[in-house]
RNA sequence: GGCCCGGUAGUUCAGCUGGUUAGAACGCUAGCCUGUCACGCUAGAGGUCGACGGUUCGAACCCGUUCCGGGUCGCCA
């Protein structure tokens, strides 16, 4: 039989006692982190939130407490009651490691079988065995640590917002649903058989009728949900740092922002973030780096040689040329030692993996670099790309020929493939804006002009005459917060003039009827005057993810979803009962 | 959905060219041990080798199918 706390009182946690409690009667409750029985002395370490303590028992301890500790087995929950007394051999890796408890009195509260792996953070159990048993997996200690860092995280997110003047307002998780980008998760409604509800990809369209209500400044730790495949950045479910604010421009959003990052960083690490922050134009990013989202943390930028390519005699590069393309590539620093022959040839399947067409490369290992294409130069023409690519020996150059679609994210990829392989990303945060992204984006398939962001994003007012007429000319006051490679944060300023708002709608094939269909409420609500406004909305599980420098969100959130949106510990989603359905009016074809 | 990798004690893994009774470490159980802290020593339990079918005198191993897991691409305005 278990027993009770009944009598007893927590007066500490674990992990807090230090040596200037000894002497002190204190009460500690945890878990049994490990019993060692030395026959007639018992250690054992128990583990709370905050850390372990070393419970002792020997020849002054009474018989039946003594019998109690030699019974207990890992994760057992005790209550323990004991003097704090220096130890007679410090543990110097732990910071209890000075004191221990001379237990007089102790209480299994509960009992608990073996564990299908140990308690441990260097426990190498393979992921879906921890998942499926989430509330073990969450007291090893670097688990509990990320969701405790969180917790903080969102404290000061609260704090800053507020102590700005932002308000926190909650905005509804069922909603209508007006899938534009990402697929909805759907809610049937039992009262409206047959009609369903949505959760919300983003509180996109409700903050900003609030600001349109006069809120002006307003914050959420926002719930957002998005029936998208995952990746190990990518949850179906996952947190957002939402934030409108009206009768501003994009400085003062990005102000903002940047005030946070410094704020949160400052606070919790004890770091300084510079600001402002450093920003890349759209363009910019993409012909440097491959990527709008680029990792800065290291160079290896791309170069483009289409004019040395011009000159030779190499049909690839020539047609890609003549294609409206572009030849371009990148320099990978003493790499010559770990891309052999063999692993360049990996990274030319990988090239065709992701829409390459081939990869033409440069090894320069010995005096005489080997070069793939070297039989279609003139003389001085290899010279010529090495000089440009800034390579010497020791080096290798990865070359991609195509559509400049093709090209640059191609050689991104490669980039950032090769700069993990080659270890060389340095451990720091490199935090930057991406602005001046395209308005639009051509879709090869339909002919169509796809709108690269939501349609309530305003073009920079020198871009507005093009709407007509040069969709490509079109640029939008749209801005990402990248952080080491990772998109942790996208906001804009939004529309407010329903004219511009009208043309938008069209610019996008929408006609009126079906703009007045999936937005009229909010068109509708601009015309009772809006003012202007704009936003942004931060990852929080990207955040925090990249704050503890953990691999995967499955390390910050505590009870994640994996790969096919499933959660293994309850093994959502499950079919529901027949009568269940009935009242939604719901019938299930089953193939 | 495409491609790649994997599935052997509770856990992490080894298992050669197909050949007797499938091993190790940790964990677990029991006993011993008064300063351990990755405690130590002794003994023990623990396996449908993911599943099904085939080849073979003989399959964890070879072949086929299938299930499950991970990564990646598509997708994520």
């Amino acid at each position: 039989m278990a027993e009770t706390l009944t009598g007893l009182k927590r007066s500490h946690y674990c992990g807090t006692l230090r040596a200037e409690n000894i002497g002190e009667t204190v009460t500690v409750c945890g878990w049994v982190q490990k019993q060692r029985d030395k026959g007639g002395l018992i250690f054992i370490d128990l583990r709370d939130r905050t850390g372990i303590l070393q419970l002792t028992f020997d020849d002054t301890t009474a018989p039946e407490v003594f019998d109690k500790a030699k019974s207990c087995r890992s994760e057992y929950v005790l209550a323990a009651v004991g003097t704090v007394r220096e130890r007679s051999s410090k543990n110097p890796d732990i910071p209890t490691g000075d004191i221990e408890i001379d237990v007089t009195e102790l209480r299994i509260l509960n009992k608990a079988i073996t564990p299908a792996f140990e308690i441990t953070d260097n426990c190498k159990t393979a992921e879906d065995i921890r998942l499926k048993n989430r509330y073990l997996d969450l007291r090893r200690p670097a688990l509990m640590k990320n969701i405790l860092f969180k917790h903080q995280v969102m404290q000061m997110v609260r704090r800053y917002f507020s102590d700005n003047g932002f308000i926190e307002i909650e905005t509804p998780m069922m909603i209508k649903s007006t899938p534009e980008g990402a697929r909805d998760y759907i809610i049937p409604s039992r009262v409206h058989n047959g009609s369903f509800y949505a959760l919300p990809q983003s509180p996109q369209l409700y903050k900003q009728l609030l600001m349109v209500s006069g809120f002006d400044k307003y914050f959420q730790l926002a719930r957002c949900f998005r029936d998208e495949d995952l990746r190990a950045d990518r949850q179906p479910e996952f947190t957002q740092i939402d934030v409108e604010m009206s009768f501003v421009d994009m400085e003062d959003v990005l102000a903002v922002g940047e005030g946070f990052i410094k704020y949160l960083f400052k606070e919790t690490m004890g770091m300084d973030i510079p600001t402002p922050l450093p920003r890349l134009t759209y363009n910019e990013a993409m012909s440097r780096y491959g990527s709008d989202k680029p990792d800065t943390r290291y160079g290896m930028e791309i170069t483009d040689i289409s004019d040395i390519a011009a000159q030779t005699e190499f049909g690839v590069f020539k047609s890609a040329l003549e294609n409206g393309g572009s030849v371009r590539g990148i320099c990978l620093k003493d790499a010559a030692k770990v891309y052999t022959r063999k692993e360049i040839d990996k990274l030319v399947e990988y090239s065709k993996g992701i829409g390459a067409k081939g990869l033409a490369w440069i090894r320069w290992a010995d005096e005489k670099p080997s070069c793939t294409f070297a039989k279609f130069l003139a003389e001085g023409q290899l010279e010529a790309i090495l000089d440009k690519m800034g390579a010497h020996q020791g080096d290798v150059v990865l070359i991609v020929a195509d559509k400049n679609g093709v090209t640059l994210p191609v050689l991104g990829a490669l980039r950032q493939e090769a700069a993990k392989r080659l270890d060389i990303i340095p451990d720091t945060f490199n935090f930057l804006w991406v602005v001046e992204f395209p308005f639009f984006e051509y879709n090869e398939e339909t002919g169509n002009w796809d709108a690269m962001h939501h349609p309530f994003t305003s073009p920079l007012d020198e871009c507005i005459p093009y709407l007509d007429n040069a969709p490509d000319k079109v640029y939008a006051k749209a801005y990402d917060l990248v952080l080491n490679g990772i998109e942790l944060s996208s906001g804009s300023i939004r529309i407010t003039d329903p004219e511009l708002q009208e043309k938008m709608f069209e610019a996008l094939g929408f006609t009126p009827e079906q703009a007045q269909e999936k937005f009229g409420f909010l068109t509708n609500a601009f015309k009772y005057g809006a003012p202007p406004h704009g936003g942004f909305g931060i990852g929080l599980d990207r955040l925090v993810m990249l704050m503890c420098k953990a691999e995967s969100l499955r390390d910050v959130v505590a009870f994640p979803k994996v790969k096919d949106a499933s959660e293994p510990m309850t093994n959502a989603p499950q079919p529901v009962d027949d009568a269940q359905l009935a009242e939604l009016g719901i019938s299930i074809v089953r193939e």
